[in-house]
DNA sequence: TTGTAGGCGTTATCAG
DNA sequence: CTGATAACGCCTACAA
């Protein structure tokens, strides 16, 4: 290992000089200035991060906490942190949460009291985690996707509810008066903030609530809990001709169901799904759906952190990216799909 | 920030005899221990880790460098790498290589000498990257799934040969006489073995090579460039009847590609896939496919990883996980599946 | 069994 | 503009 000492003595400077001229700081004269660095360079000197970090009291180190990595929604995000975290200088240590309790209170303070991180990005709190807003302004946080509500931690999404409105906004338009929804038991915010976009559809639209329309897949949006909340949905009389699901896996578990059951989507049934995944077109029919910008959610995840650990003034406290509905085959009008139905009504 | 110097003053000892306790190491007597632990505890010590590192040599940090976080096959290897690493006291770097040219050498020396991490696990190196064989012995290694070829750095995968193998003799033994695949143009050793295999159990049933029966996608296994190269080996005069890929997600290309050509699976045309990633069973037909053991690929990389950094003697250098072929709804008998090409032979 | 003290490699303060 | 030097918090000989 080549310490800056040895540096020095090759360029004839002491310590002090060598660490300024990497550093960038203070007066040097740029003779010596190119003669450390041809020493440092030569050399093949790299500061040691340790006792760099001891030093400065900084870790140069986020922490990422992430439920459940093979969900490609958390993986782009992910791409997205850690693209800009690189940039920054910062290396990006990756916590799994598992889906149960997202997060482990003991297990991050811990963290960073031992100095492990600068700061944190949660990519699935729940939210009713309160005990999060005991560290505001003591561990820079950024709450990616999901936060905690009323709480006031800087936090960065979509706006889901705006997003479910325009979904199944767009299915009263083709005309479906029994509008059904696939959510979830989970405590995420954005779940209940979906489930509250769709409420405010129907009732916009003037429909009629209706308890038999709702059906709940597991906390973890699996394909087959898909499948079973739609067979709940579909199985009795009366049924939906449109389902919004919270999730586009959610949606093609429901899409395999209604098959199963002898519905073709989307003549028999519309289903709209939520986040835009990549195998949204990987099979007819392909999902229509929102889309979520996951990459850059997760860039300006690691910029507003950035900001925070920094304590810029104008860090923003609440950011919400623009989703988009992305129109493609599993949505028809309501007439035409289902004649046989639309001469009951 | 509570100091070791804090407790001891608490505790009335000093701080060797803190250290001591809290490291398990020394004779100190129980009742002091007890005094020690009671202080730490109370006032909520956790030891610094930059001071510890830089003190010890060394990171308690584990680099992981991998190719794409979206591919479901890796986002599993991440989990059972985590689980492990988390136990064994190590946090897990992650880098993202992206998927062009896997490994950036001076990446990973400066990381190393910067004593940013203790040892490293690759999820994605090419078959060519000799260069790792210069930092063996100084930089903890274990590539995971993909290796060096005759490198004899530590390696843990699958027998890819073999599986493909298996595969292959399943179609052959099926009847088919006319057996495809489709590779990819990436140079992972996985693939070139797989390719190997497929020509192992070409000719172990007696059947010509034909070049006109192999296609290459792109190198990161996109479903789009698995339904290209299904297209370009199913367009043309006397195509295969069974087509054996080196991915599930091509092969779930293949199968889509031929469905659009009026071609059904497994009736018309056989497939297998490989990995056995989650979506081979979210839709139908079920892709029969070689199940690869992830997670455990995984756990597996970083007790490895361990024992080499504690420098073991027993520690292995070429590890192999049993891989199994699973029949699911992709594959047919030759006779029954094409009554009309049948009768051409 | 316990305490003292040196040093890990940096950065930053203070003189010169 | 440059150099000497004191921390940063911890571990670990060595001494008692």
């Amino acid at each position: 290992m080549v310490r800056i000492e040895d540096v020095a003595r090759a360029a004839g400077v002491s310590v002090a000089t060598v660490s300024r001229v990497l550093n960038g700081c203070g007066n040097v004269l740029p003779e010596t200035e190119a003669r450390v660095r041809a020493a440092a360079q030569q050399m093949g000197y790299e500061p040691n991060l340790s006792a760099r970090n001891l030093r400065k009291n900084e870790s140069r180190i986020i922490l990422i906490l992430a439920p459940n990595f093979s969900n490609p929604y958390y993986s782009n995000v992910l791409s997205g942190i850690c693209d800009v975290s690189r940039n920054l200088g910062y290396s990006t240590l990756i916590y799994n949460t598992y889906d149960s309790n997202a997060l482990d209170e003991s297990l991050m303070v811990s963290l960073f009291q031992k100095n492990r991180a600068d700061g944190m990005i949660t990519l699935a709190c729940n939210r009713d985690d309160r005990w999060l807003e005991k560290y505001a302004g003591t561990y820079p946080l950024v709450q990616c996707s999901e936060y905690v509500e009323d709480a006031n931690l800087p936090h960065i999404s979509v706006d889901n509810r705006a997003a479910a409105r325009d979904s199944v906004a767009h299915l009263a338009e083709l005309g479906h008066k029994r509008i059904g929804i696939v959510t979830s038991e989970n405590r995420y915010l954005s779940t209940a903030n979906r489930f509250r976009g769709y409420q405010d559809a129907i009732a916009e639209a003037g429909l009629e609530p209706d308890e038999t329309l709702v059906a709940y897949a597991s906390a973890d949006y699996s394909f087959a809990s898909g499948k079973q909340a739609a067979r709940a949905l579909l199985g009795v009389e009366n049924p939906p001709t449109a389902i919004f699901c919270v999730s586009d896996i959610l949606a093609l578990g429901v899409i395999a169901a209604a098959g199963k059951m002898g519905l073709q989507v989307p003549w028999d049934l519309s289903v709209v799904g939520f986040d835009d995944v990549d195998y949204t077109t990987m099979f007819h029919p392909y999902l229509t759906t929102i889309s979520v910008p996951c990459y850059e959610l997760g860039r300006r995840s690691m910029q507003l952190l950035y900001d925070h650990i920094q304590q810029k003034q104008e860090a923003e406290t609440a950011v919400y990216l623009p989703h988009q509905l992305v129109l493609r085959e599993t949505t028809a009008k309501y007439a035409i799909q289902n004649p046989d139905r639309s001469e009951q009504i």
